[in-house]
DNA sequence: CATATTATAGATAATGATTTTCATTTTCAT
DNA sequence: ATGAAAATGAAAATCATTATCTATAATATG
């Protein structure tokens, strides 16, 4: 009955194995808030697994995605980054601004609310005349940040 | 009073010098509708003007994003694509539906109005409350499109 | 429970987009 | 026109991601 319990079922239903990688990647992910690199990713997974590889974290990532479970952001600065997609239901749902000059990426979760009600209409009516299945939404605000304005 | 004429003085007050480089690259963006990649580009500049490199496209096309000319979306299939930011404006503001399976990239236009309005009053609260100065705002979805589910 | 079957993992090499470097050329204020 | 500063282009370097290929682990079957 707990989250890992939830998560075999949906990779069997899903036409794939669970093992032992791809439960210390979830593990990972639902350990954290943050918006994790691969590469961060791939660090933490080695500390609690010697064995598991680069490529391995590459895979499970995308496979995840492809299973609407993870949310994959590529904010232009090359590297893409990751959340699960659960995050945005509750109460933990945030935009990023993403400054153009110093690449910092900033939370913030004000002023959601509305934008959630618009998204989900949205959603469902993508669904029912474009037959397009949303898995996630992507939504984040590039600009100057207060800091690179006073340079 | 032409459009690049506008664009000069954006140029300047910027900082920076405007070039027939440049010149080419603005007039190849303002010149289509579609989000074009660094490739699509170099590939049209090159007809304009031979001379042209790919190292003075990338460099134009950050310069612009920098200014708020350009919005530069990563959907997650690693090329980044571009679109002037005034298009997002006028009636041409559509969104970006990707499918995380085939790679399609799908743009759609309705249901937005409502959108474009919150999300200047969210700009508008950002500056306010996080002086945080937006200059593009990026928002699409990713999901299976109608294609890829009747696989 | 043992074994066959198949998916998955891991290491390494390859790819490909983007950046950096640096010598040369162009722009623009004077 | 001229000189300082900015911009360019070619080539090399970087770095995230993907493909390949053999070994290993996970499930189905007897």
């Amino acid at each position: 009955m707990n989250k890992k319990g939830n998560c075999y079922h949906k990779f069997t239903d899903f036409g794939v194995r669970m093992t032992t990688a791809r439960k210390n990647i979830i593990d990972i992910l639902l350990d954290t808030q943050e918006h994790l690199s691969v590469e961060d990713i791939f660090k933490k997974a080695h500390v609690v697994n010697q064995s598991i590889g680069l490529t391995t974290v590459y895979r499970t990532l995308d496979l995840l995605e492809q299973m609407g479970m993870l949310q994959k952001y590529v904010f232009g600065n090359g590297k893409a980054r990751y959340e699960l997609s659960s995050n945005k239901k509750g109460s933990k749902f945030h935009h990023h601004l993403i400054c153009v000059s110093c690449k910092a990426i900033v939370d913030y979760s004000d002023f959601s609310e509305d934008e959630i009600k618009l998204i989900k209409s949205i959603e469902k009516k993508l669904l029912r005349k474009q037959n397009f299945k949303t898995l996630n939404h992507i939504s984040y605000f590039c600009g100057i940040c207060g800091k690179c304005q006073n340079l």
